[in-house]
DNA sequence: GCCTAAATTGTGATCGGTCACAACCTAAAA
DNA sequence: TTTTAGGTTGTGACCGATCACAATTTAGGC
């Protein structure tokens, strides 16, 4: 017979009072920090804490007050399910994680992870009944979200507090984003030092915000730099191997061959190094590439590829902070501007003279 | 002057009972798909359900009764962050997330990550500050926490249901793993196959079992193939690059030079690979590597590496799916192995003859 | 020393579910 | 028809925090 042993009983706020001698109230104000509690009796309280290993229920905290302690990230499915099957790891949700866990930790929070097909019409239903299941303090939308007002409406209709990353201009929520306009004329003005001159583009999908800022920085640095565009030089892409590679082969088979070619995302950027290959064009000698995200796969590479990342961790920790205890502080539509950083590594070399 | 707008009030299980005409209990059984309910009451009920947009409310679910609808996955923050400040990526994160997630989902449970530091002593503490705080319905601890007893001695005193991933052998708990010692074996199979007989090992660090199930694994692989040994074909490693390194050395030092080398991670065989291209020998032509884990880096390496994947994804599955699904059906100690995965790259070819 | 305002502590209701149990209804067995 | 067992529904207590407010203590000003 299997004596289906039963949870093990918990000290509650109750236990907590009567081994302190005080109120249930007065250990809950030693618990939230309330400033009205005398220095002695808070000592008693938190000794009784300590001696019982009391740790609040953060149910219990949800049902009494109207705080739930749980923040949301929403990532995309599709994206992330697809990283994953082709092995490529998701650089997006580590770093979500680790940059939303820090400052949850450290606030009494936790953060919870919610995968969102982002081209399911149905976005919003799931996201409404995340909310309706565990009414997360706040809400943090990840790209693509970060760009699907519905999402934000709801948000905004539910009253519930949220941030998007990677996104800018929005006129609700909380926006935090790397300047990718001064990003991207900060890879071009690095590729003009080096002495090219003949610097093409790959660009992103137009529905990214985010795309077009990287194309108007990269003109502005060329612009900067008084160094004529060639109009073949700014290829379209869609951030894909494929869409690199193609624009990579059609920048080859010009006439006014770049020197440099700056790619909106490192996928592209692969692409550039593969079909430099295939062409014999040797990186860095005749070709220097730079890319923008900085994934771990850039250091593997050949040869590795100079990146200007995007700090994901650093706007998820900033994400989760405004959300935790800037709430109502911040006005809606607030702009955050984070650092890039740019790493130089093997694929970016002087200009060939 | 700025109207703090309120949360919305979203309905609750006593609306949907006075939408229904019937008691809250019944809406209760509703949602619980409890047996004994009459189609007909269902149906109006769901009916109501479906009209409010109805959600039951996780808090309170978990206040009620005795279960909290959380899976709670440790996962270690040491390598973890390690890992990320190399830029390295971290594949167990992932695909935690992914597999725990997948079966979460389609049990209306949740999953929380807890990143805790496996080096430090107070991660007992730590553990049981999350349960009292979540008290989640199960706790899924991976390396090198699964290998961590006083973790499960807590979780058993604690009542709450655990399974540990990538480890085997324990009495406690549900243990989820690949066959570490076929795995290798496979690996060593694969070399044989390929006209390799001077084969070396360099192995894992000795705290995880697995280590030694791969290196048994290889003298398996090695006897069945009537291939002697040579003393120094196996070496030690601790799964870092520099061991890998170092161990390398040791082997393209030596009189007795092996043809090919199973690492017991990607890390060390990348170091394999580095040292190789030092010592210009060429891979695969006058060495084959072969690794374990398989992770996102091993195609970008040069060649890319053939590797034995551990189905992390599938055992995070698993592991939540016993544990929300089978609490207490399955006895203390089960084992599970579930399959490895070999994926033939470059780095593996036939032997020199 | 007295009165008032502020600081500190305590009381009971409340959040939204589940649980235990009581009440009712139905159909098969006596 | 009556009994009985079982299926079906309803009632009120309860989980462990917070909230609103009442009660008490303390401090400051006269």
């Amino acid at each position: 017979m299997v004596t289906s042993e039963s949870r093990k009983k918990l000290a509650t706020m109750r236990d907590v009072a009567s081994v302190a001698g005080v109120s249930h109230q007065t250990v809950s104000r030693v618990i939230n920090n309330s400033p009205n509690v005398k220095l002695k009796v808070r000592e008693k309280v938190q000794a009784a804490i300590d001696e019982l290993g009391y740790v609040p229920n953060v149910a219990a905290r949800r049902m009494g007050g109207n705080r739930s302690y749980l923040i949301l990230a929403l990532n995309d499915r599709a994206r992330t399910l697809d990283n994953w099957r082709v092995g490529r790891g998701n650089d997006w949700v580590d770093q979500m994680l680790f940059g939303g866990m820090m400052a949850c930790e450290e606030n009494g929070f936790r953060m919870i992870f919610e995968l969102v097909n982002a081209e399911n019409p149905a976005a919003s239903k799931h996201l409404a009944g995340a909310i309706a299941s565990l009414r997360p303090d706040g809400v943090i939308l990840t790209p693509p979200h970060s760009e699907n007002q519905d999402l934000a409406d709801l948000l905004v209709a539910n009253g519930t507090a949220f941030a998007r990353i990677g996104s800018s201009g929005k006129e609700d929520g909380i926006n935090i984003a790397m300047d990718d306009h001064a990003a991207a004329k900060a890879a071009t003005d690095f590729l003009h030092d080096l002495g090219h001159r003949k610097i093409a583009f790959i660009a992103g999908s137009a529905e990214y915000l985010a795309s077009t800022a990287r194309l108007e920085g990269y003109r502005a640095g060329m612009a900067q730099a008084d160094a004529p565009i060639a109009p073949h030089w700014e290829q379209p892409g869609d951030f894909t191997f494929e869409s690199g590679a193609a624009a990579a082969a059609r920048l080859f088979a010009s006439e006014d061959r770049p020197s440099a070619i700056v790619a909106s995302n490192d996928e592209m950027a692969f692409a550039v190094l593969h079909e430099a290959a295939r062409h014999d064009i040797a990186v860095p000698k005749d070709l220097s590439v730079i890319s923008f995200d900085d994934t771990p796969g850039v250091r593997f590479s050949v040869p590795p590829l100079t990146a200007i990342r995007q700090p994901i961790s650093a706007m998820a920790t900033r994400a989760a902070e405004e959300l935790i205890k800037q709430q109502g502080i911040l006005p809606a539509g607030s702009q955050i501007v984070l650092p890039f950083e740019l790493t130089a590594r093997g694929s970016t070399g002087p200009a060939p003279e």
